[in-house]
DNA sequence: CTTTGTGAATTCGTTCACAGCA
DNA sequence: TGCTGTGAACGAATTCACAAAG
């Protein structure tokens, strides 16, 4: 198989969790032109995306809501999981590691690191809490495949260079850095501003 | 001036970030490729953002650092500034409330609203805070362009058709769940917990 | 040489338009 | 007549490639 467009594996993630609301209320089955209204988007891009990972719905009832959505899980869970590390246990750090711990089960949820002891007990029921001179040895030791970094715009960079050369594969980046990367590991820059600044502008825009 | 392209803006509003930073560390000068290297994109990419704006640097010193942070500033901020209202107070709401507040002069935060009064309390010191049922009144009266929505899962259409109908411009929607827009009104949907999917995906694609 | 500014080419993503089906 | 699936057309965004300038 091919490699699958950025765009369309987030267009995918969207889909799923309308269709595991939709499993919840019951509905079972669902036309490209209503998905898409609920996801944004127009009915071709449903029907395009759902080209590639060959689920065929039906001309008469659309497409069934519960094997539509075994088949997008099917494509985008990894089947042994995912082994996830939080570096940074501010507010936001502490927030999503919850969420994560909580509402994720194919993210195993395995160590944090933040160099404030109080905040490492505050996740002690969650999982093992180190200082961040233990991110190398720890990342190593447990195969971490993704970290969530929230430290504090200062030495970034350092951070995610340290987090490379332990193997990690992929870095969720809530720092407004942006960061550097070798070809083989995926970074995601998610600087939650950056979306007021946006939305600030386009407030203002469509004013003439 | 014709209308410049989105992903442009998202761009400058980095670079603008990135020499404002610059600045702060007394660099005068930068060239296209140390600017792209920091903001994750290509040289070429910022040369033909920065033609938008009409911006000329030299082939000798690149671009004044100073001058090119105003100019991108003087197409992104609106002038009269943007009036804010953030609608729900928990604890992301909260946050951003406080962040737009003490670091953004160019915003002005003039209304919170949740339902719960503990919450409104907690940001009396900021700006006032009202009940839900007050949106339409306040939204109004205040001429509020963006409303920052936080609000728990549940009725958010309904919470954003109240902003539209109150002539508000654009709605930033924290909420995981898509809203439907007339055309005049920007959205920036940003589900937080899209980007864990996304990165737990590309953590296992790169295996093979 | 190195760097900017920019047409031209190319790649990527979306939408159109229609065949095929019950 | 609805709808799905998909080749073809289109449009947007990026990269290539090179002239101009010190």
């Amino acid at each position: 198989m091919d490699k699958i467009p950025k765009k369309t594996i987030q267009r995918l993630i969207i889909y799923r969790k309308i269709l595991n609301s939709l499993i919840y209320e019951g509905v079972t089955n669902i036309y490209s032109r209503k998905l898409a209204k609920m996801a944004g988007c127009s009915p071709e891009q449903v029907r395009r995306d759902l080209m590639v990972i060959g689920y065929s719905g039906s001309p008469v009832h659309g497409y069934n809501v519960s094997e539509l959505e075994y088949s997008i899980g099917y494509l985008l869970d990894q089947p042994m999981g995912v082994r996830l590390a939080v570096v940074g246990l501010g507010d936001l750090g502490y927030a999503l590691l919850n969420y994560c711990y909580w509402q994720y089960p194919n993210l195993s949820t395995l160590a944090a690191f933040d160099e404030n002891a109080e905040n490492r007990n505050k996740v002690s029921d969650i999982c093992p809490a180190y200082g961040i001179d233990k991110i190398k040895e720890i990342v190593r030791k447990e195969s971490i495949d993704l970290a969530i970094l929230t430290v504090s715009s200062e030495n970034v960079q350092q951070y995610a260079d340290i987090l490379i050369e332990s193997g990690i594969k992929a870095i969720l980046n809530y720092t407004p850095i942006h960061i550097d990367m070798p070809q083989n590991v995926y970074v995601e820059d998610l600087d939650l501003m950056l979306a007021v600044d946006k939305s600030a502008y386009f407030a203002g825009e469509n004013d003439k």
